[in-house]
RNA sequence: UAAGUAGAACAAAUGAUCGCGGCUGCUAAGCCGAAAGGCUGCAGGUGAGGAAAGUCCGGGCUUCACAGGGCAGGAUGCCGGAUAACGUCCGGUGGAGGCGACUCCGAGGAAAGUGCAACAGAAAUGUACCGCCGGCGGAAACGCCGGUAAGGGUGGAAGGGCAGUGUAAGAGACUACCGCCUUCCUGGUAACAGGGAGGGCAUAUGUAAACCCCAUCCGAAGCAAGACCGAGCAGAAGCAGUGACGUGGCCCGCCAGCUUCAGGUAGGUCGCUUGAGGCGGCUGGUGACAGCCGCCGUAGAUAGAUGGCCAUUCACGACAGAACCCGGCUUAUAGUCCGGCUUGCCGU
């Protein structure tokens, strides 16, 4: 991903999931914290609840290429932490990705006018 | 053609497009760097399984330990072979099931010892409840004493089986056949099979997935193994006597500075994929497999790459994701497909 590297020492993980602010929906909760960096840090996490490995690595597949597709829109110097919940488990491409957008719209994290294309489209 | 039986192969496909990890290349590609190299870009090609799973066995590899032997502990358990090795595989033997193809077996020892065996039953290792027979007593009913494991009853199991002789009634007491045990002969590498002779069964039930006995095997831990490089912090030694402090100077102390050293944290590199490799052929072997020849090059991530989207097609897609590597076993699994074999039916 070109502006964005992934969330990978376990202690940042518990820094955003401290510090950071949340959102959820029916199919993912967001966690958002400022890094002050150049660039973001994507983190997903899907619990072993959810599904054996293939299932998991699936959802974590269609999490990175939603926000890869979007990348440009996110506002940056943010630490991202994405979890999967079990409702996802049998979510296509377009429910995660219409999921994974209305919460960076929650989250302010996203630039207004695509959002407002997006909101007229509905 | 139907039913069955054992085995082999495959695991949605194609295209376009946006991405990700290795690899290779780039008529001197770009940037950084003294270099080694790093980062970026472009192109090409490549990138999960039959079980990648469970982590139940076996081996390679690595580090540590190690004179030899024993004990303890664990594993295996008909015989022979294959193999790096195995608890795997192949071929046999014996037993069980099936008309058959074929399938199944935790298949050493209970005549070395110990333990356990509910309930029932007279009695469970050494026994007489009923019954049968004999003797004595009695008018009789019956009682007492003795013999008896053929019959009844209980039980998973009652002391070789079955038929006869025999007897008061019975009994391997005796006899035939079968079984068992000992021994000999023949065949077989062997398990074992066939046959002869003898014993006369006090060897007397089951359980060894109870202890145990016998034979064979086993050093321990694992790639987060291990090897190398190595910031920073703290440490040691040295240098310069430069800067700050100890009221100014010198010395000295201390902090900062520079150099070197060991240590090894964060981090990095290697280990890391050419290997008991795959495919085909020939030869040897009943077979597992082995030998020879030819061809092929086939993931290597490191918080972890193989995905998204669109189109078309179909039977509408199961179980499921490499993490050092192999050989097995076990468990999960939508379906597709191939040729063997068996039994039945029909036709020639």
């Amino acid at each position: 991903m070109k502006f964005s590297e992934s969330l990978k020492k376990n202690a940042d993980f518990r820094r955003v999931y401290n510090k950071g602010s949340s959102y959820a929906n029916k199919f993912l909760v967001m966690y958002v914290l400022n890094n002050n960096k150049e660039e973001n840090r994507l983190g997903i996490s899907v619990s072993k609840k959810v599904g054996n490995s293939v299932v998991r690595h699936h959802l974590t597949r269609l999490i990175r290429e939603s926000y890869r597709l979007h990348e440009d829109r996110f506002h940056y110097g943010l630490d991202i932490v994405v979890i999967a919940r079990i409702h996802a488990k049998n979510a296509s491409y377009h429910e995660i990705e219409s999921s994974l957008l209305h919460l960076a719209g929650l989250h302010h994290i996203i630039s207004e006018n695509h959002l407002e294309k997006k909101m007229e489209s509905f």
